[in-house]
DNA sequence: CCTTGCATTAATAACCATTCTTGAAAAAGT
DNA sequence: ACTTTTTCAAGAATGGTTATTAATGCAAGG
């Protein structure tokens, strides 16, 4: 599952009680048209392009009803905005502090991890995610 | 190595070219003090008392400064202001999302980790840090 | 249908952490 | 000591985000 089904998104919104309203599913289209992991004000411009009524809280707003319904995923990186992921499932991403873009990473395994981390503290651990930046190759290559 | 001593914290800044001023001095100092985490603004709080001249600007410049020569680290978290760290030994943080108390996580070996991440990823990796969030067991007792 | 109630929306104001700007003061170099 | 450079303090400004409020829209019951 790379970005969610449309019975997935109903089934989502039927169980937590919030309405799908046209706003919300605008914001979600907005975010599928991104292959990237774009910000609340990105986002805020591709949607108002369909429909100039919409407002930036608006925007924030439907972005943390997604959030909380596990539809998208929150990224908090040092320095920069919040960024949207449409890809719930286990991966990571990395930041180029030059430009910002985001790229995947595979072929680590957080989850062994985060796992041994539940086990070294007697906190009910809720979130345990990586922050990684670097400089992308394009950067990189300019030098 | 937990907190610098006397003799590397002159050493860093020789060889950084930064002055040593008495503002960068007491931010050091206070953050001595605490023994978790503060915020910037807890730093200026504690910072004032001794000194009441001094801005809260002054304490971020101080604090950044303080970072960039490795006396004390950052860390960013979701949803809270940036917190300084005195012990620049690799370590991992835990911050309780309700009462926003920090503590230490010891027994996870994340350099291993961080080096597969390094050989994963086409970026030249400059930080990889791991933001974990949870409920600390006094929270957890309150319900 | 019509109403009554509750969720959602839009717009704007407010907030908060942080950075920028500017003139003054202090330190370093000569 | 005098000049040049760096640092500082104070407050204004910024940028992302949240809160507020009034208006709107949908939904169930009469």
């Amino acid at each position: 599952m790379v970005s969610a089904l449309e019975s997935d998104v109903r089934e989502r919104f039927r169980r937590s009680g919030y309405t799908l309203t046209s706003q919300r599913r605008a914001v979600l289209e907005a975010l599928k048209d991104f292959k990237g992991h774009p910000s609340a004000e990105e986002v805020y411009l591709v949607v108002k392009k369909r429909n100039p009524k919409v407002a930036l809280g608006t925007v924030y707003q439907a972005l943390s009803v997604l959030e909380e319904i596990g539809l998208i995923e929150a990224k908090h990186w040092s320095e920069s905005p919040v960024r949207y992921d449409l890809n719930t499932d286990p991966h990571h991403d990395i930041r180029c502090t030059r430009c910002g873009e985001v790229a995947e990473i595979t072929g680590v395994e957080f989850e062994d991890f985060a796992a041994r981390i539940r086990e070294n503290t007697p906190y009910e651990v809720t979130s345990a995610s990586l922050v990684i930046e670097g400089v992308c190759p394009i950067c990189r290559s300019e030098n």
